[in-house]
DNA sequence: CCGAAAATTGTCGTATAAGAAAATCTCGAA
DNA sequence: TTCGAGATTTTCTTATACGACAATTTTCGG
């Protein structure tokens, strides 16, 4: 057997790592991307060199931006070995008119995508920040529901525990808890390509939804 | 109002912008790549499809990153649905040897991160996949563990419930249960930047009608 | 060990990309 | 304007990727 899968040296075992990675079968890849499976195959195996068509094919049925699939690595990967782990009780907590807010994993620099864990206090929209937009995207999962999602273009969403959610950050929004007790989310918010990132990434996103003074920092579990 | 600069938008006009930025002519691109000139010409005028190896050739050649050659532009989400939602329960279930896995929020297209709730199943890195890499930075909260995490550079970590971890997906890593029942994490996959960088705006308007200054074949090659 | 699903391999007909050479175009110079 | 040489496009033929199908082989669960 190949040693474990490292940075996929040939278009093929790029491909089919992307694959395996989403449990997809060939039949799957196929019905998902029109290309038959024996020229799946053939291509996961470096025995045909694909078409740009069904470069393109591939990569949008497979998640994947086409630059990724095609680029030859290009990257001494050790150097750029990172990794950042935050305890369930070591974030450090926030606050705003609405939510409480512990930033996770913020040591690791350089990273893209801002993950938090909100606990939403407010009961209406109005309670608080009110809708706001800004810029990027954002996920959320639903730890303890039910949440009331909020936005401009679309009638409130209820999330239940479990539920996730996708949107786009540009696209006015608020969360509220829709039961007796404070609601608890996972969000990771994704800011735009061309803006900065690095830790001022939480630092915008809570200047900018909450006008008021920061307390100071404390610990506090979100569990 | 003059006409301003958009970006290349096929593979074809890409590839001529960036011969016409090196001065090139098709020969020479010919002589560079190994592909023949009438090729050339059909691969720039959108008339056929290049193979992946044709593709390489001709980024060699170029001097350019096979992603920018490729990429297309990925802007336009503003038409793309804003938001969408994945019930608890509805997440379509996908397996690998190591994990259940349920996308999440598939729905929404031109969303740059991959949710995922993932059942781990396997108790040793052998036991499934060993450890991959692929491209990206990963985000994981657990939402029942306790979870082993395997990476390359690293010694194992112990994550438990409510514990994050952000890690730089290059870096090849596994997952396992370190408990008795399978645990439970959420991902939350991030792809990398689509190279599909704006062409320089002065490159795309030089490469356009009035020709770069024309000295009789001068072939001089950029420094 | 078994059976089923998945994956690979091989063949064939078709579609189409690649390469060679001829035809056409461009543009400066006489 | 005409001319001519290089640049580009357009024919051709050849090479090969693609899809369909069938036959194994491999991979997993049970």
């Amino acid at each position: 057997m190949t040693e474990p899968a490292r940075e996929a040296a040939s278009l093929g075992a790029r491909a089919r790592n992307y694959r395996k990675r989403l449990g997809m079968t060939l039949s799957a890849v196929s019905a998902a991307t029109g290309i038959s499976i024996s020229a799946l195959s053939k291509i996961e195996n470096d025995q045909v060199s694909p078409t740009f068509a069904n470069l393109m094919r591939l990569a949008e049925g497979l998640g994947v931006p086409l630059g990724e699939l095609v680029a030859l690595d290009e990257e001494d990967r050790s150097k750029a070995a990172r990794m950042t782990v935050t305890r369930a009780g070591e974030a450090r907590f926030r606050s705003t008119p609405s939510y409480d807010i512990w930033p996770l994993c913020g040591n690791i620099q350089r990273k893209r995508m801002t993950p938090l864990v909100e606990r939403v206090r407010s009961r209406a929209p109005a309670d608080g920040d009110g809708l706001l937009s800004h810029s990027g995207e954002e996920f959320v999962y639903v730890l303890r529901g039910p949440v009331d999602v909020h936005t401009e273009h679309y009638e409130p969403v209820r999330l239940e525990t479990g539920d996730s959610l996708y949107l786009d950050s540009r696209m006015a929004h608020t969360y509220t808890t829709a039961g007796d007790d404070d609601a608890e989310i996972l969000m990771i918010w994704l800011s735009p390509p061309g803006s900065g990132e690095s830790a001022d990434a939480v630092e915008a996103l809570l200047s900018r939804r909450s006008p008021i003074p920061r307390r100071s920092a404390r610990k506090c579990p979100p569990d």
